[in-house]
DNA sequence: TTTCCAAATGAACGAGCGTTCAGTTAAATG
DNA sequence: CATTTAACTGAACGCTCGTTCATTTGGAAA
């Protein structure tokens, strides 16, 4: 009579992930050395110390944060890159970057701004997922060279270059502005087709 | 006997560029929060009180570098922005964008990665600046389009989207690595001649 | 040599930091 | 109803923060 429901209808399940989007949002606008813990408590309505119950410590909510959004990324980046030559898989990474980071500009700001408040060993897990992550498009672009579909001097620069350009759309993109997603994807698309067909 | 050679021999002409250089790298290493003016003072050798004789604050240090930087960086580009139609102006472009940025990485990431530690009127300054920079490569992109070079859905977002592939480069180029400037800047120029071409 | 003053020191200010923990609370269990 | 215990409080720990300022220092000016 140890393990079955045990903490059913406490708070836990539900502080938990509160926390996480309160460190999420508060970072995202005010950086991981400016945020404290008293602030993100205040956001959850919890005194400081409570937050313990939730994160070994500070260091470890960023990693979190930042693993959690890594993992989905690869996640969802292998299930979207499946079928067809390398120009539609090419096609399918272009579309997927961008329907992936549009609805999350808080964890893609906090990815790419806080990777150097992250301890050395979190960061070399992070910069591993991120290698892993070039490396879907990178293979798209071996592939299509192969194919003579694709001419580049460099697969790796040019991988690099493609996703700054792709995920730069973050900076500036608001959802109540002048385009949506769709309209988005097709520029950039053209952008990208063009920059590497041969 | 008031104004000539006032303070000839004092060190205030030396330590004032000393403390900017400390700030900028320190802030470039760990962010503008987590970087103290008792680290600032340390690095140039000095206590944390003598800082006050060359900065009001510590935002008006951050302002002063993201300002100068930002400064130097539209001067260079209108210099740069002369001659013949619009693929040599893109190609020029290109070039300098690329040789400005690749010799300082220090600047290039505090001005990108700080902004969100700008007090509201101070951002409102750089962000006009960045703004004026961006008109420069729209300019040459609209240019072409008139002169049927150049073909893009939308001469804005194809700005944003060249500038942060072409900014991207100082995320990993490092100068002891494989690639030499000229080649960095023949790779990138490839991408972006063919990707608004026509 | 004496005077002068820019430059720098070093101590202090109130405030906030991450983290710990003994004690309180309140909901689920028996 | 009595018991249990996860969740949370509130105070405290030692420490660092940005900034101020009376005082000292040392080289240039007279």
């Amino acid at each position: 009579m140890a393990d079955m429901a045990r903490k059913q209808g406490s708070h836990s399940d539900i502080t938990g992930p509160r926390v996480r989007d309160a460190a999420l949002r508060l970072i995202a606008r005010h950086g991981y050395a400016a945020v404290s813990m008293r602030q993100i408590a205040a956001e959850v309505g919890v005194q400081a110390g409570a937050l313990y119950n939730y994160t070994p410590d500070k260091q470890s909510l960023l990693f979190d944060l930042m693993q959690g959004h890594m993992q989905e990324l690869l996640a969802a980046s292998r299930s979207a890159d499946l079928a067809g030559d390398a120009l539609a898989r090419l096609a399918g990474f272009t579309r997927f970057h961008i329907a992936f980071h549009l609805p999350r500009p808080d964890q893609v700001f906090v990815s790419y701004m806080e990777l150097r408040n992250l301890s050395d060993a979190n960061f070399a897990v992070i910069e591993g997922m991120r290698r892993a992550y070039e490396d879907v498009l990178e293979d798209i672009l071996r592939d299509g060279e192969a194919e003579g579909v694709f001419a580049m001097a460099d697969t790796r620069v040019t991988t690099r270059a493609l996703i700054a350009m792709l995920t730069g759309v973050s900076n500036w993109y608001r959802p109540d502005g002048q385009f949506d997603t769709e309209t988005i994807t097709t520029i950039y698309w053209d952008l990208v087709r063009k920059s590497v067909t041969a």
